[in-house]
DNA sequence: TATATCAGTGAATCTGGGT
DNA sequence: AACCCAGATTCACTGATAT
């Protein structure tokens, strides 16, 4: 067993007891109030804002709200969101591990009192994510800009939390470019929306898959415990299932519940050689430059200079460089000849080879090669 | 004269004693406190951002970060930034007209306490529109997804109030489509970018022209009066110079003040480079790689060959290939093997498709005829 | 003169493990 | 908790300098 493995192993004994893909009908804080504290890897959550639509007003709970015999206005309106807001937050944040993140969904009606409930409940905010979507539903009567995105937020559990961030996957995923905060996705929409027998939407903003496929590539390893609060018709457990990840949803509404078995029964897992992702070299093991000389990679007395052929350095035989009468590793010579706080010597520092200048991080990579099984 | 002019003559008396078309250099709120009610027919505020920096930030490269270091946006807490903003927004309320509106850009740090902070003052949010940056400044660390992106909230004065917004010009303005809530906008550089003697911004967060030339466009008319309480180097002033608007401008500090009135007075018909980065704002729509594994176009663990079926490679979750031990893009890695510098993955490599081989090309055009408008 | 290369920079909550 | 140090990490665009 690999060491990687092992650190999964342990990490999944955590996981006993929990109710593992599987539902649970039920309200979300109550059924968040039966999870122990800090035993989930990440929470999506889609919380409902269907404050004021259609002339109807609904709580927040989803229960009717009778403008005849209710005492209410816009600022119970609002107190009323923000209460159940910091509500189910509260325990989202006592069952988040420490390095876990949590994402939340929303528009404009709900998403700055979202926000802030998230900050005011400790979390750090890492990223706010706009989701732009390639067709939205146009404004029909042109009285104000196409809603065309919706916005996540991203954050940790504090300013110092580690957090998984899959940075290199979210950068192959682009085309070799860094992942930006706006994410062009189309809406849910063709055979991927699911449908009631009478034909209707089975739930009015059911997110497509890709939208979480992404989430969970960037911030969660197989194995990770995925929570949703808001279920619905099952998104998150899906792509969780695919990307073998292992989910915990939590749907209050029957019917959801039932659509969500059904279509997450149907999901294919993924084979692990696919779900493979691009790793940072962070991860890759460490080769001291001094093994380098220590097994005749790279002799003592060899000259290494920078790419530009500005700055030269010797080789010496504990792996250290010289120049002039200043020594250091390839690191900290690298940066106090160009002034620098910092620099990287593996991509500084150069050596001749076959009359060519080559990086001597292109050495390692050799070493690697041949000494790794 | 007709009804509508005499509308706007009317409008006009109502501004006699305003201090139009000039600065106040004076605290957001004691300036505002000295304008009567009701006489503002929009609000444009770029409040301070409360960024909370940490230490100092270099790039790979070795270079500074030239970061916003300046006093004006250090906030003890967020219960401070909270009374700061619940502040000024009580006086953009009670100045703004009925049917005026009011626009407040920000940032993740800061835009969600904003929003809380609007909806609570009773203004009515119409859209949040977020600005895409074309060129932000990269994540160097590679900690999180690049911040590519800032958030505008617009909002009335009320649920049932009227407002102005040119539905018309910004289909126009949009080669006639709807005019969406994503704007897709460089950030402001080159000869825009205002300095001073010594060549150094004179601002740290001076906003694009194109900005606010679209924001006025949409939602004032000629000869509104709009009032910019963090006016900063006039950015606003100087659109609405020149878009036949005016503008009260308010800023605390004299060094802003002195380059902002020298801008608005060089007061140049709109700038040519302005305009065409206005008409232009619609990006070629990029698909990555990824993105079609992500929506499903093609599935992780999918085979691809090249045209004579010499090699072969599986697609990973990321969007990465891989063939043996060797990974990479669909063009390192078709590059690696056929031992080329270079290599378009989107033509080298094909699927299976009716039991034809199709390059991979063809389901991007498919992509792209399925999600565009 | 035209082209290639280099240098600079923008609202940024920007490392992590060991001692 | 503070310090040390290995070493990982950038995109689009502008303007100046070099070829």
């Amino acid at each position: 067993m690999g060491a990687i493995t092992k650190v999964r192993a342990r990490a999944q004994d955590a996981q006993v007891g929990l109710p593992l893909d599987r539902i649970l009908m039920d309200d979300c804080i109550d059924a968040m109030k039966g999870l122990p504290d800090k035993c989930i890897d990440m929470i999506f959550a889609d919380p409902p804002y269907n404050l004021q639509l259609g002339g109807e007003l609904f709580r927040p709970d989803g229960s009717h709200v009778d403008a005849v015999t209710d005492d209410w206005d816009k600022f119970d309106t609002f107190a009323a969101y923000d209460r159940f807001t910091r509500g189910w937050l509260a325990e989202a944040r006592r069952i988040l591990k420490d390095d876990g993140t949590i994402w939340v969904i929303g528009s404009y009606h709900n998403i700055f009192r979202v926000g802030t409930a998230v900050q005011d409940a400790g979390f750090w905010i890492l990223n706010d994510v706009v989701w732009v979507k390639a067709n939205p539903m146009p404004n029909f009567k042109g009285t104000r800009f196409t809603n065309a995105h919706e916005t996540l937020i991203w954050a940790s559990t504090g300013e110092k939390a580690k957090y998984t961030f899959n940075y290199r996957a979210m950068k192959t995923l682009n085309d070799e470019l860094q992942m930006r905060s706006d994410w062009a996705l189309p809406i849910c929409g063709g055979p991927e929306r699911l449908k009631n027998a009478d034909g209707h939407k089975a739930h009015p903003t059911q997110k497509p898959e890709a939208l979480l496929y992404r989430v969970l590539l960037a911030a969660t390893r197989p194995g990770d415990v995925v929570l949703d609060p808001f279920f619905g018709t099952g998104t998150t457990g899906a792509v969780a299932r695919r990307l073998g990840r292992r989910f915990i949803g939590i749907e209050r509404e029957h019917a959801y519940v039932e659509v969500a078995k059904e279509r997450i029964a149907a999901a294919l897992p993924l084979d692990e050689s696919a779900l493979t992702i691009m790793q940072s070299a962070k991860s890759a093991p460490k080769v001291a430059f001094g093994l380098l000389v220590e097994t005749g990679y790279l002799a003592p007395g060899a000259v290494l200079t920078d790419a530009k052929r500005r700055w030269s350095a010797i080789v010496r035989a504990d792996g250290s460089l010289q120049t002039g009468d200043q020594t250091g590793s390839i690191h900290k010579l690298g940066a106090v000849l160009q002034g620098a706080p910092s620099c990287n010597g593996w991509t500084f520092w150069h050596h001749e080879e076959a009359g060519e200048l080559k990086p001597i991080d292109s050495l390692r990579q050799t070493y690697l090669l041949a000494t790794q099984p």
